[in-house]
DNA sequence: CGAGTGATTGACTTAGATCAATGACCGTGG
DNA sequence: CCACGGTCATTGATCTAAGTCAATCACTCG
C-alpha cells in the first residue's frame, strides 16, 4: 500500500514514482490544444472529455475518458497537444510526466516493451469494438460481443459493469440491449442471471 | 528503389530489410489460433479477415485489413496467436519477424519510440473513430468527420478515397451518405466539388 | 423511509437500411 | 477507336429495426 505503487501497474516503478495526481471540478480544464505537453494521464475517478474546436467554433468529441482509461499517450511523441481536455465530472487524474516515460523508453528495455505491449492490446481491442460497430443489427452485435469475450468455457460471460452500461459500449440504447436479450433468451439462444450471461447452442 | 526499403517507412531500416513477403491465395490463412506467433504484418495489397471462433463454431470478425493496414501488431508479445488471419482475396502480405522488432525494442531506442508512437497514434485515431460511431444522426456523424479531417484552413476537406469508402468509414450505407451530403449542400453547410469538401457556415 | 439508479416492458415514431433503377466514367480488349 | 463490363454516384420508394417517450418495479443508500 506504498502510495508510489498505485495507478498503473504496467509502468515500472520509476515511473510511477513520477506521477502526479490532480483533483478537477467539473467543467475545469485539463489541458489546451496548442499547449506544451507535459505527458498522458490516466483517470483515477470521474470522467474527463477530450474536445476538439476548429477555429471556427465546431466542436468535435475524439474521446471520453472514465475512471481506469488513459489519455493523450500520443502527446508524448508531440510537443503540443492537439485538443483540450475538460473533465466532465468531479475527476481525479494522474499525470505521467513526459519526462519520466521518455526516458524509460530510452534506458529501460522492460519498460519500452511494457508500454508498446499494452499501446498494441489495446489497438486490438479497440479494432474489435469498432468492427462490432459494423454490425447492423443489435442481435448480431450482442453475440458478436458475446462470442469474444465468453470466457475459457467459450460460453460464460461475466459482465464487467452494468446492462447500460454494456448498451453503451455496443452502441444501443439499454432499451432494444434489454429487449434483445430478453428475445435472446426466450429463444434459448442465452441463459442470464444477473451480470453473468451463458451461450446456449451455436448458430 | 533498393527493395529492403520498400513499405513501413516508420520501422528503422534494420527492421524494414527483414521483412518478408508472401503471396496469399483468396481464402487462404496467413496464421491460426494458438499457432506460434513469427511476427506483425503489413497488408501490401487485398484484404485480409482477422476472425475468431469460439469452440462452438461461432465466429466473429475482429479486423478486416486492406492495403496499407498492419495487423497482429499484438502477437509480438504473445506466444501465441488469438485468432485465425484468412485472405479475404488474392492478398500480399509483408511479414516483419518478432525477433528483429523485439531486438529492435531492446537496443535501438529510436525504433521503440517510433513504434511505440505509431502505435499511440493509432489508438488515438481508433478511439476517435469509435467516438464517432456514438453519434446516432448520420448528419452529425458527418459533421464530426469534417471538423476533425478539415485541414490547416479549418474548412477543406479532402477525402483521401471514394466515397463509398467513407461511407463504410462512418457506418452508414452509401446512399445515406450520398443524401445526408446532398441535403447539406442544399442546406449550404457545406459546397462539394468531387472528392473535396468544404465546410461553411458555423453552427 | 424517500431519492436515485438499474432493469424491464409497452406504445409510437422515424431515421436509416433495403431494394431498385439510372447516368457518368474508365479502362480494356478486339 | 469504340463497345462492353465494372464501379461510383445519385435519387426514388418502401420497410423495419431501433430510437424515443413513458411508466413500473426492485434495490440500495443515507
Amino acid at each position: 500500500m506504498k502510495s508510489a505503487e498505485k495507478g498503473a501497474d504496467w509502468l515500472s516503478g520509476s515511473v510511477r514514482a513520477a506521477a502526479v495526481e490532480r483533483r478537477l471540478k467539473p467543467g475545469q480544464a485539463l489541458f489546451h490544444a496548442g499547449g506544451k505537453t507535459s505527458g498522458f494521464y490516466e483517470v483515477v475517478s470521474g470522467t474527463v472529455r477530450m474536445v476538439r474546436v476548429d477555429r471556427s467554433g465546431r466542436e468535435a468529441v475524439l474521446q471520453v475518458a472514465s475512471a481506469g482509461d488513459t489519455l493523450a499517450e500520443a502527446s508524448l511523441f508531440s510537443p503540443a497537444y492537439h485538443c483540450d481536455a475538460v473533465a466532465a465530472t468531479e475527476a481525479v487524474v494522474r499525470l505521467y510526466p513526459k519526462s519520466a516515460l521518455l526516458a524509460a523508453l530510452e534506458h529501460d528495455p522492460a519498460t519500452a516493451k511494457a508500454f508498446a505491449a499494452r499501446l498494441a492490446r489495446q489497438v486490438m481491442t479497440l479494432r474489435t469494438r469498432l468492427e462490432r460497430r459494423n454490425i447492423h443489427s443489435a442481435r448480431d452485435r450482442v453475440r458478436h460481443y458475446l462470442t469474444i469475450n465468453a470466457g475459457a468455457d467459450g460460453a460464460t460471460v461475466v459482465l464487467p459493469g452494468t446492462l447500460k452500461d454494456l448498451a453503451a459500449d455496443l452502441g444501443l440504447t439499454h432499451e432494444a440491449l434489454y429487449r434483445t436479450l430478453a428475445r435472446m433468451a426466450a429463444e434459448g439462444e442465452i441463459t442470464r442471471a444477473g451480470t453473468v450471461i451463458k451461450l446456449k447452442r451455436a448458430g
